[in-house]
DNA sequence: TATTATTGTTCCACTGTGCGACAATGACAT
DNA sequence: ATGTCATTGTCGCACAGTGGAACAATAATA
């Protein structure tokens, strides 16, 4: 009984990074995590910062030699938010020859103490599986991996210097949300359980970057009758309360639909 | 002079089969790929046979150690199909556990002649990028790699039992086509280069696996000003000869739109 | 009690879509 | 030649959906 109660989830933070052939994963096959936020009319995204080496990087992940490609994601990013059943999809694979560029975790693991040879399995060329996940920001517990010392989220429009090509792996991400989000019903991941329509209409318009109009977004969205219309909010503003609304569908699946705004 | 015009393109087939290692490739990455034609009213994929075994599956392609992951997909779309410049996508990694079963390919390799070991690099857990290309069925050559002994088109429509999850692969790939349908212009790569409003609505109709209206999709379609009309053609029926239409835009380049359809 | 900002709701003009109708046409049969 | 027939190009109309203005309701503050 007790035992059952204490077992911890595995930390299985446990990544052989000081074992030179990385034996137990996948050689060659990685997997990079553009994971999104929505705070205060902004997007944010969750990047580890490695010390003293003044790199910035998206979250990774290794697949194991028996492990399925989408577990291993999930994995990580149970890992780094604290969070499961988490919206999560692949979105793009990341295969340039370009992209090869052992100097940034040549540095990383030099900053852990370790003085890896060339053929440490961390530096040889990667391809990375892109995956973008939507959280909601108030329940995810940042925390870093094995190599990096801290985990935070970043705003979007305004990211600093990413390592590698990580800049452009966001910004694909990015439009593969756009693209989606019209056509599932996946934004409401990103906001906590209950939410006033003018939340949902400012995270439509800040993921679409454009202005919509607010009859017709309250329109449409209620006619798709998936919201359920909780009490009155009472916000401290001077003005009339908004009502809250709660998603009715498991917030898991994407309601396929055809482009609905 | 002559030695430039009898340059022929690579074959390139060097498949280094025999090779127990496959050195020269990344290890235990593949690529498959759905490659769409239509004819007659019929969606068709093509297909490769193998002899001897009874097994039916997708043109695959390896990364070169120095390659980018899409040049090795256009690479083996060319050799598949002898077409250049052709529209094609990535859409998904095929990366369970479950897809791992050496059989069919030791299966393959004994009828090659060889007798493979269990650690020959073919008969290792691969994990697969799925592409889908969509070609001109009029102008497509298909022939088959150094392992099959025929490529041929198939009815999407009634397709031969496949080996491993290629069956999966190729419904995935046109699910994502359909997504894709209406919201870029991708549809025209698969129709030869003239074309009546009557062959277009129903390649339409084929890939969605529905009715269109007939004077809504032809006001749709020329609202969009991406057709240039041509003289008449002069079909063999019975009836009033159409218009044939040319599509205005590169072929190559999808055009973002909102849903169209 | 008045003010102010925001929200819920209604209304109306406009656009886009589904669908029926009809004339035009090209091949074939008679 | 003439009539028949299937298909195509085009028009018109009813209907639904959208953008945007307008207005009343309301919660905090002055």
């Amino acid at each position: 009984m007790l035992e059952r109660m204490r077992k911890q989830t595995t930390p299985d933070n446990q990544l052989q990074v000081d074992h030179p052939d990385g034996s137990g994963y996948l050689p060659g096959l990685a997997i990079d995590m553009v994971i999104f936020g929505f705070h205060e009319k902004q997007l944010k995204v969750l990047l580890l910062e490695y010390q003293n080496t003044n790199l910035l990087g998206l979250p990774a992940g290794f697949i194991k030699e028996k492990e399925n490609l989408n577990e291993a994601a999930k994995r990580a990013l149970t890992h780094r938010t604290g969070l499961h059943n988490i919206y999560l999809e692949q979105y793009y694979v990341f295969g340039d020859y370009s992209r090869f560029d052992p100097e940034p975790l040549r540095k990383i693991l030099k900053s852990k103490g370790m003085n890896p040879g060339d053929d440490h399995w961390l530096l040889k060329r990667f391809v990375s599986v892109g995956f973008y996940a939507l959280v909601d920001f108030t329940k995810a517990v940042p925390s870093p991996d094995l190599l990096s010392e801290r985990c935070d989220w970043y705003d979007l429009a305004n990211l600093p210097p990413l390592m590698l090509d990580h800049q452009a792996m966001i910004e694909k991400a990015l439009e593969t949300l756009r693209a989606n989000l019209d056509r599932k019903l996946i934004g409401f991941n990103l906001l906590p359980e209950t939410f006033t329509m003018g939340d949902l209409q400012s995270l439509y318009e800040t993921i679409l970057g454009e202005k919509l109009n607010r009859t017709s977004f309250q329109r449409k969205i209620l006619s798709l009758d998936i919201l359920e219309r909780l009490e009155k909010k009472w916000t401290g503003g001077a003005h009339k309360a908004p009502y809250l609304y709660r998603f009715r569908q498991s917030r898991e699946v994407a309601v396929p639909e055809k482009s609905f705004l």
